[in-house]
DNA sequence: TCTTTGTTTGACCAACTGGTCAAATCAACG
DNA sequence: CGTTGATTTGACCAGTTGGTCAAACAAAGA
């Protein structure tokens, strides 16, 4: 049986994931180290190592706990409800995430890009499950006439590449628009592009 | 006054920046190594460094002779052109570049992801020039009634997005699809989900 | 051939890496 | 208070890192 954590534990491991969350992100695994995080979190090094039992822990823990988060705005899509509707909140709630959650789309995306060698089996498991399930509703739709007859699995992936990029390109965005709130400008763009590739 | 190049001196360059280019777009620059590149490249660590004064050296120098061929897609959008057609082949030229040098594609996404320390420069200058120029052409395209009133940033971030998500992103797509070729539905995906944005 | 210039390498270095460990310190509870 | 278990740390380690250097080696022209 395992024991209950203490307070110190919450705290600490909180402190760890968080600040190990910002240097991922931003370094990525192999670019990221020990005393960064520590640094960060405001602990010791060997500190760090009491509470994760390694540089590895540490990520995947980050990664796994991270992926339910990036699921349910998908998971949230209702069969039930009216298609359009449905399909718009879904990137409103995907365009919201990458606004207020950009080091998490981030972190991902290092991980994907660096060919997700942490997650592989998430990404042919859970992901896969949950895309085929959305995207066999979609496709329902789209046969029932209620939307444009579009491939429903890249519908999807055209949602994620339109909505991360605000978040996992943020610095060239800036670079280019030079404003302050990409976003603005953005969500209103989502909207026409994704309400015109459904339109019948 | 520089010397010429001596054959020797072009082959074993030339070896370093695709060694490079292997190494660094899948680790990304932190996480790659010298002796990684060294291997590679068919070359012994201190050879490498005979030919480039440095690690960084290697990779700002593939990242510059990269940016040309990155930009070369737009910079062929053509003016006088029919607007749609000039957006949709552009479209299909950055597909093209997504199918055919994905390692190039994914050494830009990893050093943005990971703020563009190397080339924040060229972000905010040559980029940022390129894509205000065709920006205009577009808004007047659109100010004149031939294609839908989008804003001429964000169709080019869409753009950049749609496309690029194929070669960053190649092994959730794949894990997901389960298709040797995700090319093959995402060319006429594309080209729909342009279309309609643009379509008034 | 000899010489000059270009090329390659083994040995080496200091800094940094993830990780260990015993000892010191602290918190909580009876 | 005293004791027990949780927490923290300094010192340390072996492996890796980017980079240096002198010496060995090849190429090419005179």
């Amino acid at each position: 049986m395992t024991k209950p954590p203490t307070r110190i534990q919450k705290r600490n491991r909180a402190a760890i994931l968080t600040a190990g969350l910002d240097v991922f992100s931003q370094y990525g695994f192999r670019g990221s180290t020990l005393d960064q995080i520590a640094v960060a979190a405001g602990l010791s090094k060997p500190n760090l190592l009491y509470y994760f039992p390694s540089k590895d822990a540490i990520y995947t823990a980050l990664l796994e706990r991270l992926l339910e988060t990036w699921l349910a705005p998908l998971q949230q899509m209702n069969a039930d409800g009216d298609p359009v509707t449905e399909i718009l909140d879904y990137t409103h709630r995907k365009l919201e995430m990458s606004r207020d959650y950009p080091r998490e789309s981030r972190l991902f995306a290092n991980e994907i890009v660096q060919g997700a060698p942490h997650i592989a089996d998430h990404l042919s498991g859970e992901l896969r499950v949950l895309v085929d399930e959305k995207a066999a509703v979609i496709q329902g739709w789209a046969k029932a006439g209620k939307i444009a007859d579009v491939d429903a699995h890249h519908l999807i992936f055209s949602i994620w590449a339109l909505t991360q990029h605000y978040a996992d390109f943020d610095v060239q965005v800036r670079a280019v628009l030079n404003t302050d709130d990409p976003f603005a400008r953005a969500g209103p763009f989502l909207d026409h592009a994704v309400r015109s590739i459904l339109r019948r």
